[in-house]
DNA sequence: TAATTAGTTTGTTGCGGCAACATATTATTC
DNA sequence: GAATAATATGTTGCCGCAACAAACTAATTA
């Protein structure tokens, strides 16, 4: 951790050129004096410093604005063929690769199914095959690409990019930072999907100008983005926000969590505990839609199914969405309490029955929090849904370069 | 919330002037030429950053280090006598307030028991009292004082310093600080409890050079201090640290919390939890000492009886403990899985069983979390035990001058 | 006396702030 | 329709102040 702790000049400018950009970034389209007033430095020295940013091909300008009295403004926007960025997600049991321009607008991408309990090594070769594709495809472009950004389940080790361990992929002390820079001769950042995911939601997503607030990304398990005073929380070793294995033991689902113990809240909200509740509601023969819909489509019982069920209208589904809502709700709650955010974001892989949970995730919280704290907290479904983690690849690439480009001479 | 996002010269110099204050406070005694080589300022900046410091009384030169080869350094020091500060604990049911230098070296103290149920005007009026007379003893050692800090069990809005919700004193929106400033003409700092103890244990306790910790404040119920990179943190509204209401629902005991709700974590693990446990273990007619020191000591059962009983060896009070200290380590567990911090400090007034607690909490943390991450954390007690938050009163105040006074003018 | 370490002096570089100014437009008046 | 006023944007040149660098003095030991 380079934690520089004193001060300097450089150190100004730095920050002061990271600020401006990233106020154009979120702001875009904005003028140096909306800029000026905004941050409150003076006009002349956001002119020096938007000059330093139009050098760098970082910004450039689009026009005047028209309308309103006085001298009209030129406008100002971040540069999306600044470069490309290349984003890929593992997943537990599919892998996603996408490159976009430098606004997080998908230029490309690629999915395909995986299966991670077979083969580590097969499954690590089907990523960076198909990344090579997407850094073909950049070429292409005739831009230059910034960062390769990688985002996979379980706790990572970001200053050396290996992944430590990941419970529901069964994978300990993988090198994926050295793997995959080898490979394609690109700076690689590796990341924890949760975390990924709050920085996209941050950079191109709900939470924009917000500073407080969790991301909470469920699949497979249940993993948190902590983003709190305007940044991402790591805590000492990068290994904060393992929200889903808060110990809760609330129902008689006493299911063993992949992590080993028992009464893990994620037990009770994932998406095997969904399975569970609607396999336990099937076995008492209630009337459902769903074996039906599982003969027709020669499916397993899967969540993209019940959300299929339950935008049929069937009671089984929507009942067991609704019983995982309130468990969700319950955790939601606690970590409400803690941390007083500004907002709560459900993504991942589950999300795409959010409309189903997150009446039910709100009435537990209104259930389980304290009203104070509760009342200033919003519940909402990430911009990204299911696409969280991949954005947020992207996200953590372009995240450093809005502060790290400063660095560079002209182009 | 005053924050400035932008940089100048006026704040590099502030913040390598608190840095090296700080810096001076904690590591203390120190040359320039240390300073300059931890700090990695320049000579010359550290100079002219001590003569500031000198200028303002908040250091002073202690004499020649002695031995060794070259010139010997002036050693530093911060001044103790840069002035008094006052601390005030408003505990559910006592009150105590101590007058300490500016290192936090305790000159007076007083506690008086209180009744926060019977008359809210009446314990305020209680503890302004004994301020009153801290503040006269302060005058007669013919120093400044800084300022007052006021720490109270619920959350507080440190801006307008009120107490917004105490579920444990059924108070809400209580004007402290308004209160205390127009009765003192003191600068007032409201803080709860836990975060208060965080900031002490920061800079006078276990956690000197700690940036990622918990401070976990249990006595009546459990209120945590979150202290992440560096510093702490207070979420949207200043509420954040709740940490004693997630619902967890996990054993028989279903008692209410003081917030209204069911399942809350600190109803399994606070002083009253410990209560009830010896209870029940007293109905079944075990053999326990502990009525017959009741009876000698014409006591109630509380957490310190309870205690003497473990320490002669009883059996039914440690089994308690033990027990308590399980469900403790279950929320700690799901506190450093969601954290990943370096330390976990328990205090507060339950801590005076602490040795009895700590192994069990231990124990459970073992069981409940990812060992990657509960590996990084040491669990240990607070430095000032069931003082941690009168002595967090002290802190505030303290970490404040740190900060600010570097904009006073000379003495 | 030489070596070593501590701290000071003098001058340099580079930052943002300030105030005056040039520029480009709309609004108002005749 | 032309002249003038008002308004807002952005630039220029100068200043104070920050840390830094290098050469210096100071005080000690070997």
């Amino acid at each position: 951790m380079n934690t520089k702790l004193t001060a300097d000049q450089a150190f100004v400018r730095e920050t002061n050129l990271s600020l401006v950009l990233r106020l154009i970034h979120s702001q875009a389209p904005i003028s140096r004096a909306q800029v000026a007033l905004m941050t409150g430095l003076n006009k002349s020295t956001v002119s020096s410093l938007v000059d330093e940013l139009l050098a760098k091909n970082l910004v450039h300008e689009i026009g005047n604005n028209i309308g309103g009295a006085g001298r009209p403004a030129m406008m100002l926007e971040v540069n999306a063929q600044a470069g490309n960025v290349i984003g890929a997600e593992l997943g537990v049991d599919f892998v996603s690769v996408a490159v976009t321009d430098f606004m997080g607008n998908i230029l490309w991408r690629k999915r395909e199914e995986a299966d991670t309990n077979v083969n580590q090594v097969k499954m690590i070769n089907q990523t960076l095959q198909i990344v090579k594709e997407a850094i073909k495809f950049g070429k292409k472009k005739n831009q230059r690409t910034l960062g390769l950004g990688l985002t996979t389940p379980g706790t990572v080790n970001i200053n050396e990019g290996v992944l430590i361990f990941a419970p529901n992929l069964h994978w300990r002390n993988v090198p994926f930072g050295k793997i995959f820079a080898e490979q394609t001769k690109l700076p690689v950042y590796v990341e924890n999907d949760a975390n990924a995911a709050a920085v996209a939601e941050h950079l191109f997503g709900t939470a924009r100008q917000v500073q407080d607030f969790l991301f909470v990304f469920s699949g497979v398990g249940i993993g948190g983005g902590l983003f709190l005073n305007g940044k991402l929380y790591r805590g000492k070793n990068g290994y904060a926000g393992e929200i889903g294995h808060f110990p809760i033991m609330a129902e008689p689902y006493q299911t063993v969590c992949h992590c080993g113990n028992r009464g893990c809240w994620e037990t009770y909200a994932n998406q095997y505990s969904i399975i569970q509740r609607v396999q336990a509601r099937l076995e008492v023969k209630r009337s459902s839609i769903i074996p039906k819909l599982m003969a027709e489509q020669n499916s397993g019982l899967t969540i993209p199914l019940i959300k299929q069920a339950a935008d049929a209208g069937d009671k089984e589904a929507i009942d067991s969405f609704a019983e995982a809502g309130l468990a969700m709700g319950q955790g939601f709650a606690g970590l409400i309490n803690i941390f007083n955010p500004k907002k709560m974001i459900l993504g991942g892989p589950l999300s795409i029955a959010g409309e189903y949970l997150l009446p039910n995730i709100i009435q537990a919280v209104k259930r389980h929090s304290m009203p104070e704290i509760s009342q200033q907290a919003e519940i909402v479904l990430s911009k990204f849904g299911p696409d969280a983690s991949l954005i947020g690849a992207i996200a953590i690439v372009v995240d450093d370069a809005l502060t790290r480009f400063i660095h560079f001479g002209k182009k």
